[in-house]
DNA sequence: TCTCGACGTCGTCACGCTAA
DNA sequence: TTAGCGTGACGACGTCGAGA
């Protein structure tokens, strides 16, 4: 199952240059309850105890990365969300900007008759 | 009631970036 | 150079509404 060529573009802040990447603090990164930390590695020798290791190196990654997608989903939920509000924020603006441009044509425009 | 497509969520993999 | 992290992409799965 290979990939297509991914499209990393780091297009959030590109964009705009003002929101970086779902900057909100981040909360604690404190581990799922379960998660025992390594043996020392020097107490590792036989090729079992080493393919012990490895499995629960790769259960720690499996599970950090797990958490790690879950916070990024999170962040970017939020992200979006709050590009939402800019957006309807923006919006408001603009009609009043433009509602002022009206006001002030009618000013400034010279009568008819 | 069944089927189907759209949509959302989750876990995993792959990859780029960065700090040590 | 390498380990760890953040995130895009993908596939699997569940839910929901529409149509037959």
């Amino acid at each position: 199952m290979q990939k297509p060529i991914m499209a990393v573009t780091g297009d959030e802040t590109a964009a705009t240059g003002d929101m970086p990447t779902y900057q909100i603090p981040a909360p604690t990164t404190g581990l799922p309850q379960g998660v025992v930390m390594a043996a020392s590695p020097g107490s590792l020798h036989s090729p079992q105890q080493l393919a012990e290791e490895a499995t629960r190196k790769r259960e720690l990654r499996l599970m950090k990365n797990r958490e790690a997608a879950k916070e990024c989903r999170r962040r970017k939920k939020e992200y979006v969300k709050c590009l939402e509000s800019r957006v309807a924020v923006l919006e408001v603006q603009n009609k009043k900007l433009i509602e002022e441009l009206e006001t002030l044509r009618d000013i400034c425009s010279p009568k008819a008759d």
